[in-house]
DNA sequence: CTTGAAGCTATAGTTGCTAGAGACATTAGC
DNA sequence: GCTAATGTCTCTAGCAACTATAGCTTCAAG
């Protein structure tokens, strides 16, 4: 039995993290210690494993919930899971495609400063107006998490 | 004079968001028409645009923040704001190469999932145990906003 | 047996907005 | 001029996914 530092470190998850988990129902709520500590066993700290990875994925924890209560059902087809994967593919790749537009855009705006005054800078003066800039990069998709 | 709504069309930015940027000081108090509604002139909504082009481009309302105070000192050098700005180049190159690893590794799992049960799922299995990954995709990186 | 680390609960804060309620202002059509 | 629709006002609360704080109790080592 372990305790909630314990798998903590095993899972690299903090402790906070590990309730706040417990709270919103994504771990069932541990067994307790005479002194009302958590303790928990191998299958809780493969559950947090899980999690951990699919967070370090990018997954959002809503997803997670959906996985897990997949993997808690090992005999039902697995289309749902590759949805769920193929959705976050293809949510990874619209940030890259994003992304590579905007570090050429901040590229640019680097280059060009000279080191002069803010009144020369190009930085400023590239933000200030759209129109100086060679991508569209408009349109956000909300860069959430991982 | 334009009305909220009006500079918030022109600068694509939300009625309610500017109303926000107001309040954390990102924009000055707006003047008020006889009936108490926001008018705006030609120099807020330049600095809204500036505002919003730099969020496109991933700053933090933070960094926005230095950038304006910035702009608003043209005398001053620019390194600041260079400075800034490389700093976002460099958190723009870390999010890029990890969003790359995720994407092999999401690529991977996807691919091997052959449409059977969950218990035989690529999806779920590869999630449980991150010795079955080729990357190292762990150290979040935060990945905030654009 | 004492000390210090680790654990407990509960609440509030973070970032960058977004949504809702209920009241007032403005504008377009008739 | 009137009415209806739209726009704006303030205020409060909510979202994800944690993180931090305060003030307490429990545990393990020396």
């Amino acid at each position: 039995m372990l305790t909630i530092g314990k798998i903590g470190a095993q899972a690299g998850v903090k402790v906070p993290t590990i309730r706040y988990y417990e709270q919103i129902g994504l771990l069932p709520e541990a067994g307790r210690s005479a002194g009302n500590q958590r303790l928990y066993g191998r299958k809780a700290l493969e559950r947090l494993a899980f999690i951990r990875h699919a967070r370090d994925l990018g997954f959002t924890l809503e997803a997670i919930r959906d996985l897990l209560s997949l993997s808690d059902n090992p005999e039902q087809p697995c289309v749902a899971a590759d949805a769920i994967a193929r959705a976050q593919l293809a949510e990874v790749e619209r940030r890259l495609a994003r992304l590579t537009a905007l570090k050429a855009e901040l590229e640019r705006m680097v280059v060009q400063c000279a080191g002069g005054k803010i009144a020369d800078c190009r930085v400023i003066e590239v933000l200030g107006d759209h129109s100086l800039c060679s991508t569209d990069h408009r349109h956000p998709e909300s860069e959430s998490s991982p």
